[in-house]
DNA sequence: GCGATCATGTCCGAAAACCGCGAGTGCCAG
DNA sequence: CTGGCACTCGCGGTTTTCGGACATGATCGC
């Protein structure tokens, strides 16, 4: 193996569940999971750094992405638009991914919709696959995709964080 | 696909047939073979950039990398043993090619041999294999590697060339 | 000696299974 | 009739599994 990348991370407290954020040297989002799926997590960056491997080291605020994340649990919802990530993934996943965080804040839209978006009208159900293979919850808002009926179908943290996050956007929520 | 490494390409004549060289825009060697293998080559290219992509460039002597290439020809056999190369592969692959630049020029080992050297004492036949694929001809000394009992056995190139290259070494060969 | 046989590790390609869907169908209760 | 619900099936990318191939070498009979 060559030498493996070196990875900060650093968890905090949000209204539903303590959070996992992994970045990398240059500031940039690696991970975002909730720690009760943070061995589910970990296996998708492994996935990803497949090559290199990488090593984790505990720091506090790194580059001062907990603060920013915090500050999107306490209202500034805009605070998260700007974040720069980086991703490995299929030429397919990493479309999705895009197309995800061009989805404003507040907003929801199909899964068939996101196919169209990517010029994929058919791959709907691929597309709920790379949603759920998405390293970086929240940022990469996979929550802002539901069903075409308007039902909320699925999220990897469980359902009840996506209806939060949703309200918490002062999106149109079904029920 | 992210946007394709571009690669330089050359070719000029040995004793045994011409030959092609590729390297990247750093004066790492990136492949070689001979010209009738060339499609066997570029496929084993093709398998390691699979992520990025590449694109072939004509350019004559990249990096002077053909010149040394010719001195070894030319008998001064040391030439090739500085020249920085690069390769993908599995950790198995690059330990077994990491091994083979380690055999000095004018011995042979054995397959097991190099099987025991790696760690591997069982993996006889995966070294043959891994030895098969090794994309940097001559240069990762592939032909250095031979039978138990002293035969050949077999190259990618050709037995002829193998035989030549040894002998052009002043390797004891079996006949 | 010599040839046939077999154990063995790794890699590649093909095929199958897996899903965070959605549209279409048929049935039933209002 | 009509809206809603349950069920089925096609969809397409990714991952996993599996089978075969191979630049060997040790062993066993002859």
């Amino acid at each position: 193996m060559k030498d493996p990348e070196q990875l900060l991370i650093d968890r905090f407290a949000t209204p539903i569940g303590e959070l996992v954020v992994i970045a990398d040297d240059k500031g940039h989002l690696r991970a975002i999971d909730w720690t009760d799926h943070e061995t589910r997590m970990i296996e998708l960056l492994a996935r990803h750094c497949r090559r290199r491997g990488f090593t984790l080291k505990e720091k506090c605020d790194p580059h001062g992405l907990s603060s920013t994340l915090r500050a999107y649990f306490k209202g500034y919802l805009k605070a998260i638009d700007k974040l720069k990530t980086a991703t490995d993934g299929t030429d397919f996943q990493r479309a999705v991914w895009h197309e995800l965080r061009r989805i404003p804040c507040g907003k929801t839209i199909s899964y068939a919709e996101l196919a169209r978006r990517i010029g994929r009208p058919k791959a709907v159900r691929a597309v709920g696959l790379a949603n759920g293979s998405n390293p970086i919850s929240i940022v990469v808002p996979c929550h802002r995709v539901i069903g075409s009926d308007g039902s909320l179908t699925g999220y990897g943290g469980g359902m009840a964080r996506k209806d939060w996050l949703l309200r918490h956007e002062g999106a149109p929520v079904q029920n």
